[in-house]
RNA sequence: GCCGGGAUGGCGGAACGGUAGACGCAGCGGUCUUAAACACCGCGGCUCGAAAGAGCGUGCGGGUUCGAGCCCCGCUCCCGGCACCA
């Protein structure tokens, strides 16, 4: 861009923004009265992770969307509290400062500062004075505090666990960390399972309020579904089935309908009871399927081939109705960790029973009559129970479901019970750059919280950060730090030398922040009760069932705990969509990943930020084209072009109704995120007083600078200013329109035949039904179409549409 | 495999069941300029046609309707998430 000369020169963004920014800041415009606010508005936004490549244009693209809904809420009179801060504790820091050679305690303060003067950039209404930073031991003392109060309510525990365990970054996962296809979300290694002694906090005690708080949330429909799947509860029965000489194994199923097509059982392998149910003649090889099965497991492989290893046990479990002997088998398809560990195989409705049934050579019964042939394939769907004794005739799944669960029941065979997948949440990570658990380890007393008061639990400075890959953190090599003694007994102990996950940092960060400048409580009741929760919180969906259920976990059991008065605490979230370079995905290895500052270097904040939001639907995200911010940043520039034609003359009806037909517009889509078209609108309206012959009236840019206000908040200013309005104009009320003034006089009336455009008519608004029908008839062209056809029907739409239908069509 | 979302000009995208392609990018022609940039004017779905105009057009195949990008049924492909969860 070349720079521009002579009296262009005022009109260079880079100038006037770097100044608006300056008077703001000097100003505290940004800053919020949280203790006067009368109409509070907490806009929150997902914090970064500050992570040493600065500022991802997806962040950009997240916070512009967020702070337009901000800024607007605040013009609308709102009292909005948008702030900011950092999380910036984890294995991400930690790896990357491993890589450079660099300690995470000097990288991160670079990397924050970094990003504060690149956020700073975006032209955001942060308010700084609250911004939090998790790694700050002011802020993790509090991380440590909720732990305790976790662990207070009986909601934090220790167990040896089989756990996910990434061989790279050398520390344990949680499940939520584990992609699809068993790789670490943070490194790609493919993750192996490892038994561990881990702190959990217990949200499967959540699981039912978790999912019923879910019908009343106002999200994002995609991110409700996300964490309704991932609770993913059933609902069915917990079965007994007898077995000769021993107690009987008991299943979870959630198709009780479907017992009579049982042919044979399923444990899995490491299920306590496997080798107990084991004839001896089968021992042998069931001992070296488990040991199979465990390597496998540990090797983190088991999807490949589908549910077809396993292994006989030798002896049977009898059916409880009809007594019939089915046979048991060990295989790794059935998981130790839900439902009971055990299943009845109905392979006639079960694909995977199936799929074991074929490879076995089992028997296949079908009891739920379908269009499927059972031998060929499982019918999983509606049918009518058949070979099911007295149930026979029921329709399945429901109500037959129903009716053989009372049965059983009826008899002590059964009980009712809902299971779900969502497991507990392992806090434990085996590394340095975290907060470290508050525990210590006493040989008599157990493990016994570090008192609140000798809070916070400082993370040491150690140069030897590297994970040792023992399954123990690098602070346990640190005898300074290990030593200690018992709170409870005085005698020598052992501190805890795991730190908590990085999510538990961010599972509570928005409810600091209206604190952040408290030091003795995590949360003051005052500005919780007044701020939260949150009105509206946007971000990623990619969070959609790890940060955002911990959050809402954690909020429930504070609530429980009598720390707050809400159990939800997001009112209002909305995801945005992805940013996109040119159709793929943007990543390092592609090259094509954007610099937002490079685009804020040539060509300003508000050009950027506008091109951001016009790209598509804030909420489907858009595909980032280099060029097209040429048209945002044209525009921009038409706007303060025009102020100079400004003069005092009254506004013509034509403008009044364009700045009409604009407020409108911009008024109700920018609520509903739909930036694209409010952005579209502001163009319209820029052409129109661009093609206007003659002067200007100031109130025809005074509004345009107002409805500029939240999407390119320095040009709004700049331009507000020039027309000589008072500072600023980001203190204005929203301008307002009259419907009246929008009601068309004039309406253009398409005639079809059939259905086909063949002429239109220039008609005053209101135009009867019988008038158009006689002025479409006259019309020449339609005369001709006709060729001396008479309509057999006229459909007039008024003001719209008049449509002839011909005989036969 | 299951659950979401999507498919519209060269490109990003607009369209209460009622003029498909708003707005913008890129392109082409022109005005201004010594020149360029900026700005401004004009063109632009496809086919046939000199034109007037006609026909065809929103992933594919059906349907509902006076009228379908939009609603219904059946597919294909793309993106995202989940996945031996009984």
């Amino acid at each position: 861009m070349a720079i521009p000369m002579g009296e262009e020169r005022d009109d260079d963004p880079r100038t006037y923004e770097a100044r608006w920014r300056a008077r703001w800041q000097a100003d505290g415009l940004d800053r919020t009265d949280l203790d006067g606010a009368t109409r509070p508005y907490y806009n929150l936004m997902m914090f970064p992770y500050p992570s040493a490549e600065g500022l991802h244009v997806g962040n950009t693209y997240a916070y512009t969307g967020a702070d337009i809904h901000g800024r607007f809420q605040r013009l609308q009179g709102r009292d909005v509290f948008e702030p900011i801060g950092f999380d910036a504790f984890g294995i991400h820091s930690e790896n990357y400062a491993i890589q450079v050679g660099r300690h995470p305690m000097e990288l991160v303060r670079q990397n924050v500062a970094r990003f504060r003067s690149q956020l700073e950039r975006l032209g955001a209404q942060f308010d700084w004075s609250r911004a939090v930073d998790t790694t700050d031991p002011g802020y993790y003392r509090w991380t440590q505090w909720l732990f305790l109060q976790l662990w207070k309510g009986d909601l934090a525990y220790r167990a040896t666990r089989a756990v996910k365990w990434c061989p790279k970054d050398l520390t344990v996962l949680a499940d939520e960390q584990v992609l699809a296809d068993g790789t670490c979300e943070r490194c790609g290694t493919v993750v192996l399972e490892r038994e561990l002694e881990q702190w959990f906090l217990r949200i499967t005690r959540y699981a039912e309020r978790l999912l019923k708080g879910l019908d009343h949330l106002d999200w994002s429909a995609s991110t409700v579904l996300a964490q309704r799947n991932w609770i993913g509860r059933s609902e069915g029965a917990y079965l007994d089935f007898p077995v000769d000489g021993e107690a009987p194994l008991q299943v979870f199923t959630t198709r009780p309908d479907t017992i009579f097509g049982a042919t044979f059982m399923v444990l899995a392998p490491d299920h306590p009871r496997t080798l107990e149910l084991t004839d001896p003649a089968c021992r042998e090889a069931v001992v070296a399927y488990i040991e199979e099965a465990e390597r496998r497991r540990i090797a983190g492989q088991h999807a490949e081939e589908g549910p077809t290893r396993g292994v006989r046990l030798g002896r049977d479990t009898r059916h409880p109705l009809t007594g019939a002997a089915l046979p048991l088998y060990a295989a790794e398809y059935v998981l130790s960790g839900y439902g009971t560990g055990a299943i009845m195989a109905v392979p006639g409705h079960d694909e995977r029973d199936h799929a074991f049934a074929r490879a076995f050579g089992l028997p296949i019964v079908e009891v739920v009559r379908g269009a499927q042939d059972v031998d060929a394939a499982a019918h999983v769907g509606q049918g009518v129970l058949v070979n099911s004794a007295e149930f026979t005739g029921t329709i399945a799944p429901d109500p037959a479901r129903e009716r053989v669960v009372a049965a059983l029941e009826a008899r002590g065979l059964a009980r009712r019970a809902v299971q779900f997948k969502l497991r507990d949440w392992g806090i434990s990570r085996q590394r340095y750059w975290g907060p470290p658990i508050p525990a210590v380890h006493c040989p008599t007393c157990g493990a016994v919280p570090v008192p609140e008061s000798q809070l916070p639990v400082l993370l040491p400075f150690v140069e030897a950060f590297r994970p040792l890959g023992t399954g123990a953190s690098p602070l346990a090599a640190v005898p300074a730090f290990v030593n200690t003694t018992c709170p409870r007994c005085g005698e020598p102990a052992r501190r805890e030398t795991d730190v908590s996950d990085t999510f538990l940092d961010s599972s509570w960060y928005f409810l600091r922040y209206p604190s952040a400048d408290r030091e003795d409580v995590a949360f003051a009741p005052e500005a919780t009760r007044r701020w939260l929760p949150v009105d509206t919180y946007i971000g990623g969906n990619e969070h959609a069932v790890l940060h955002l259920m911990y959050a809402r976990f954690v909020s429930m059991a504070l609530h429980d705990l009598g720390w707050l008065d809400f159990e939800e605490p997001f009112v209002r979230f909305r995801a945005h969509g992805m940013i996109v370079r040119e159709g793929a995905k943007m990543s390092k290895s592609r090259g094509n990943v954007v610099n937002p500052d490079a685009y804020m270097d040539r060509f300003g904040t508000d050009a950027f930020r506008l091109y951001l939001m016009f790209m598509g639907p804030f909420d489907e995200g858009g595909d980032f084209r280099d060029q097209s911010i040429n048209g945002p940043s044209r525009f921009l520039a038409l706007c303060l072009r025009l102020q100079r034609r400004v003069a005092a003359v009254p506004e013509p009806p034509e403008l009044a109704r364009a700045r009409h037909a604009c407020i409108q517009k911009v008024t109700l889509d920018t609520p509903q995120l739909k930036y694209n078209t409010a952005i579209a609108a502001l163009m319209t309206y820029a052409k129109v007083l661009r093609d206007h012959p003659g002067p200007l009236p100031r109130a025809s840019l005074d509004t345009l600078a107002q409805l500029l206000a939240p999407y390119a908040p320095h040009t709004a200013e700049e331009l507000w200013s020039r027309l000589g309005g008072p500072y600023s104009v980001h203190r204005q009320p929203w301008p307002t329109f009259d419907p009246a003034l929008l009601i068309d006089e004039q309406a253009t009336v398409i005639v079809a035949i059939d259905g086909r455009r063949r002429d239109q008519l220039e008609v005053p608004a209101g135009t009867s039904a019988a008038e158009l029908e006689r002025l479409a008839l006259a019309l020449p062209r339609v005369v001709a179409h006709l060729a001396g056809r008479r309509p057999v029907r006229v459909v007039v739409v008024p003001d719209r549409q008049v449509n002839l239908v011909l005989p036969g069509a």
